[in-house]
DNA sequence: GCATAAAATTTTAAGCTTGAAGCTTTTCCT
DNA sequence: AGGAAAAGCTTCAAGCTTAAAATTTTATGC
């Protein structure tokens, strides 16, 4: 077979690039399933859950169905099984909105809230140990890298979440 | 309510670590709708599919099915689904274990080792791209956090994927 | 040789996710 | 005023994912 020529300097970056994506996509399904399994076994719940619960909590007025889906990034098919379910725990309520009968306007009952605040520091806390070995110094650096890549993508807004 | 006191020492890595990872998957999250709309729409195909070619491709003597889901981190029943679909496109074949009925081992097809192949450069592409903004010694720096991140639940075999 | 434990994979139930279609309602334009 | 376009949400089909149960087969121990 053809003999491997040396790597041009252009080819580097991108098997950089490409290691550097396998090294966070390890990293990122490891925690997603220490929190999935932590979730699952103390609070019976899972993390699309949280994620609406917890984007509901910084909204406490709530928001539309639609609204919900742009925060969160995820289908509005997704987002309304995933509001099915917490409307049937009773952690959530759908209300009409006045003047427009197509629209829900979707917020955490007050037992919605105290449940998400439980669940919110236990996640904090496991965040907190999971990332151990990274200080503030290098999640800084880290990132700001990050904000780097969404740059082009993401305009302005790039803290809204 | 109570007045807010001024944070903790302690209390700053805890918030620093969750606006982390926050900004990890949403990073993420950007990333992989990016690949599996390139996918879909230039190869018909999906990122799960993807990942179990690029585990096989690894592997040419194949994978045994047990084997697959410990390479991916995955489950057994994800595994069995997803090789189906690959077995009927004629990307892979399920081969007998000799001495051990209840075992399969997989293989990528030589159609399918050839669809890999494009598919994968164009993978390598398409994540060149969208890491852009970042350099090899960032890349390096950010792969050597992430490794403190898994040393304590991985041990020795780190590199291995 | 036989009973039991373990292994390998599939099947099952439940949840999540996308992208598109469907339905109803509102807005826009003439 | 009325028709068309757009909006808001749900439903649908298809795929993915987990955890556990089920089934078949192999290994182990006596």
């Amino acid at each position: 077979m053809t003999a491997k020529t040396p790597a041009s300097p252009q080819e580097l970056p991108s098997k950089d690039r490409l290691r550097l994506w396998l090294k966070i996509l390890k990293t990122v399904r490891f925690i997603e399933a220490e929190l999935r399994e932590n979730l699952r076994t103390e609070f019976q719940s899972t993390l699309p859950r949280f994620d609406v619960m917890a984007a509901l909590h910084r909204y406490p007025a709530g928001l539309k169905m639609g609204e919900l889906s742009g925060v969160l990034k995820v289908s509005n098919g997704n987002v309304t099984g995933i509001v099915d379910r917490l409307v049937d725990e009773g952690h959530v309520v759908r209300e009409s909105v006045p003047g427009d009968r197509r629209a829900a306007r979707v917020r955490l009952t007050s037992r919605g809230r105290d449940e998400f605040i439980v669940q919110a520091a236990a996640h904090e806390a496991w965040i907190n140990g999971l990332l151990q070995a990274v200080d503030s110094a290098q999640a800084d650096e880290i990132s700001l890298i990050f904000d780097q890549i969404l740059a082009p993508h993401f305009g302005q807004n790039l803290n809204d979440h």
